[in-house]
DNA sequence: ACAAATGATACAATTATGGTATCATTATCT
DNA sequence: AGATAATGATACCATAATTGTATCATTTGT
C-alpha cells in the first residue's frame, strides 16, 4: 500500500525542477531530458496541475510552464488529492454497499484517528521542504 | 488509498465470528451464513490464515476453524501483513528500478516517519478490541 | 504562414484486487 | 470398509486501478 503514486511521485520531481528554474518557463521537453518521465504521461499531469492552480501554462513557442505558487504555498497533501482523489484510509464498503456497522465500529475509529494524524503530517511537507 | 483491503476485512469479520464461538469449531457454511461472505474466497482466506498459526483447521465431518491463539495475541498489523504483505507506504522504485536518492530524499524520511507511527498504532490493536 | 508549444481526449497495457472452480485429502459416522 | 462432510491445494477468471500512448485541436511568437 503507497501513500505516493507513481503521478504523484513524477509531478514531484518534475515540480521541483521547474522550482528551481526559478521565473523561466520550462518545457515538457526540458522535464522530459531531466527526468526521464515518460513524455504523453508527464504532460497530462502537468496539463492537470495547471488546471488545478498549481502550474501556470504558456502555450506557443517557448512555451511551458511556471509555478502558480511559492513552493511555501504548495503541499504534499494537496498533490496527492489531485492524482489519488480525498485522502481516505477506510471505506467501509462492502459489496458496493456501505458497511451497516460503520457508527460502532471500533477498527473504524482508530483508523479514523491514524488517517487525521497521517493528513496532519502531509499537511506539514511543503514544495519547499524538498528542495 | 486504503489501509486495510477486502481480504483483510472479510477475515476480521470471520476472525471475530469465530471468537465469539468461543472453542466451539466453526465451519465455513457457518461463516457464509452469518457474515454473507463469497464462500470460496472466504475459503482461500482461511486456509491462508491455518497455514500462518492464526487459525487452527479441523478436517472431515464436522470440522471446521478455531483460533489459534487468544484474542489478545492477535495483532491487526499482522492480518494486514499476511493478506497485504510487508507494510511499506514508500517504494522508491522508479520503472522497476531503485530510485538513486533513496538516501538522502527528504520525502523518504518522512514517510518514513508516518510509517513507523502508523505501524505502532495498528500494532496497538488486537482482534480483542474488536469484540 | 509556419513551427513550437500546450489543451483535450480517447485508447491500450499492465498490475493488483476480488472472486470462482475443481480435484485431492482427511476425519467421522454408521 | 464405505459414504459423506469437511478442509487443502491449486489453477483459473473478472474487474478495477494504475500506468502509459496516440492523436488532433488550439494558441502564440517570429
Amino acid at each position: 500500500m503507497k501513500l505516493i503514486t507513481r503521478d504523484t511521485d513524477y509531478a514531484l520531481r518534475a515540480l521541483c525542477f521547474v522550482a528551481k528554474s526559478k521565473d523561466r518557463v520550462v518545457s515538457v521537453s526540458q522535464l522530459v531530458d531531466s527526468l526521464k518521465i515518460p513524455r504523453p504521461f508527464l504532460r497530462k499531469n502537468l496539463q492537470l496541475l495547471n488546471k488545478r492552480g498549481v502550474l501556470k501554462s504558456y502555450k506557443g513557442l517557448g512555451g511551458g510552464f511556471k509555478l502558480a505558487r511559492k513552493p511555501r504555498q504548495l503541499f504534499i497533501s494537496e498533490l496527492i488529492r489531485i492524482f489519488q482523489g480525498p485522502f481516505q484510509l477506510n471505506e467501509c464498503f462492502l459489496k458496493k454497499r456501505p458497511c451497516p456497522h460503520k457508527k460502532e465500529c471500533v477498527l473504524k475509529k482508530k483508523i479514523d484517528n491514524i488517517e487525521r494524524y497521517v493528513i496532519g503530517q502531509l499537511d506539514s511537507i511543503t514544495l519547499a521542504d524538498l528542495l
